[in-house]
DNA sequence: CGTCTTTGACCTGCGC
DNA sequence: GCGCAGGTCAAAGACG
């Protein structure tokens, strides 16, 4: 059965291959280093996996990441549903679910006929305990319906947002009282302030860093990362009051990935651009829309314009607080979704119960993604993991 | 002139 | 405490 999917797995692969070649301009060969998921079924964890490779090889990223990690091929041009226009439908939805205004990102909705797909694993481990963390987990509902991790990941959001609360108040309490010393309240501070700001990544396979969407950015700081020959970016949301950042980075291993992250949440509509234009106003989609954007955006449709060039194809990280949540695309020719199904994800060609089959992987450096996913959050899901398989 | 990028300095967290 | 790395600040310059 493993066999098999491992077959299926290549073959999709190799369905996928010449697209892939075909949008890079990198003499590196961008198919050996393509993404699939991995997904186990039995506990909804994914993980990358390359074409004969792991993706920890091309991305610095743990084979045994709990990664809700996915590429897809972006057939930009005719293709309407850019993977940005997904995510703003995601997060409008989602967010019109979601009563919290301190997790950004909370909301990937997921529709009945989406593949959007959830993983339940805590995002800001400095929050939640080692005991709370084995709690989001082990509230994944068993089945790889993808509602059903949508709505799961949505209470435990909501959870966790909760618990958030819960310490705000207590720490407001302290505040009115003698109780509580200075390191606990520090502490607890420093916990919230890290466990404020969700994260949203995506990896696009692009020739240009900053990837346009719309939104207004300005750059506020490079650094070089460690281990890899190209630096990273901040940004920032220039819209008063919205502190949205997003950082973007080039995958050391495959100079044609573009890993973009998304912190936080737009606190307004669609940009109008600096020129006047509008930027889609009237659809509600877009109110809470998390994008990539160069800071000289001035387009006047939703589409992202990176997205309309044939050189991006991107792969969608959704991570949010609580919860690492992927939207997949599968290489359909028409953009629409496909269903990963039950066990098998047709999208990717592989079975997302694979993912169990690689957890010894090192450890390494993940740039970008290594801030994205935690170590502790990396290692509870081995640890959870091989306690499942050790348990079959 | 307004906006944005660049870039060195600074701050913070973390491991040793 | 020290060093390293990530993240942020802010002054200076570029650009339209």
């Amino acid at each position: 059965m493993e066999k098999k999917i491992k077959e299926d797995h290549h073959q999709e692969l190799q369905k996928e291959e010449p697209n892939s070649t075909k949008n890079t301009e990198t003499t590196t060969s961008s198919s050996t280093h393509m993404m699939n998921l991995i997904t186990t079924s039995d506990h909804h964890q994914m993980e990358l996996a390359g074409n004969n490779m792991n993706l920890s090889s091309s991305f610095d990223i743990p084979i045994s990441s709990p990664f809700a990690y996915s590429y897809f091929e972006d057939h930009s041009s005719n293709n309407p549903n850019s993977f940005l226009d997904l995510l703003r439908q995601d997060q409008h939805q989602f967010a019109s679910s979601s009563n919290s205004s301190s997790f950004s990102f909370n909301a990937f909705p997921l529709q009945n006929n989406t593949n959007h797909i959830f993983t339940d694993l805590p995002l800001s481990q400095p929050v939640t305990t080692k005991d709370e963390s084995s709690e989001v987990v082990s509230t994944t509902p068993t089945s790889p319906n993808a509602t059903s991790f949508s709505s799961s990941s949505n209470e435990a959001a909501n959870d966790n947002i909760n618990k958030e609360v819960t310490v705000k108040d207590q720490e407001d309490g302290d505040q009115h009282g003698p109780k509580g010393t200075k390191p606990q309240l520090k502490a607890k501070k420093k916990q919230q302030k890290k466990a404020r700001e969700a994260r949203v990544a995506f990896l696009t396979k692009s020739d240009i860093d900053n990837l346009d969407d719309g939104y207004r950015w300005r750059k506020y700081g490079q650094k070089a990362v460690k281990n890899s020959p190209y630096p990273r970016s901040y940004y920032r949301c220039t819209t008063v009051g919205c502190g949205v950042k997003k950082r973007v980075e080039r995958s050391s291993d495959d100079p044609s990935i573009v890993m973009t992250t998304y912190e936080g949440q737009h606190t307004h509509a669609f940009p109008m651009t600096p020129r006047g234009h509008i930027g889609m106003l009237t659809s509600p989609i877009l109110d809470h829309g998390a994008t990539t954007a160069s800071s000289s955006s001035s387009f006047s449709i939703p589409q992202p314009r990176y997205l309309l060039s044939q050189h991006h194809q991107p792969y969608n990280i959704m991570y949010n607080n609580n919860s690492l949540s992927m939207i997949n695309r599968s290489s359909s020719s028409d953009g629409s979704f496909v269903n990963p199904g039950s066990s098998s994800f047709h999208g990717f060609g592989c079975d997302m119960s694979q993912a169990s089959t690689s957890t010894t992987a090192a450890i390494r450096d993940h740039g970008l993604l290594q801030d994205i996913l935690t170590s502790k959050i990396r290692s509870d899901t081995i640890n959870t993991r091989t306690n499942e398989e050790d348990n079959k």
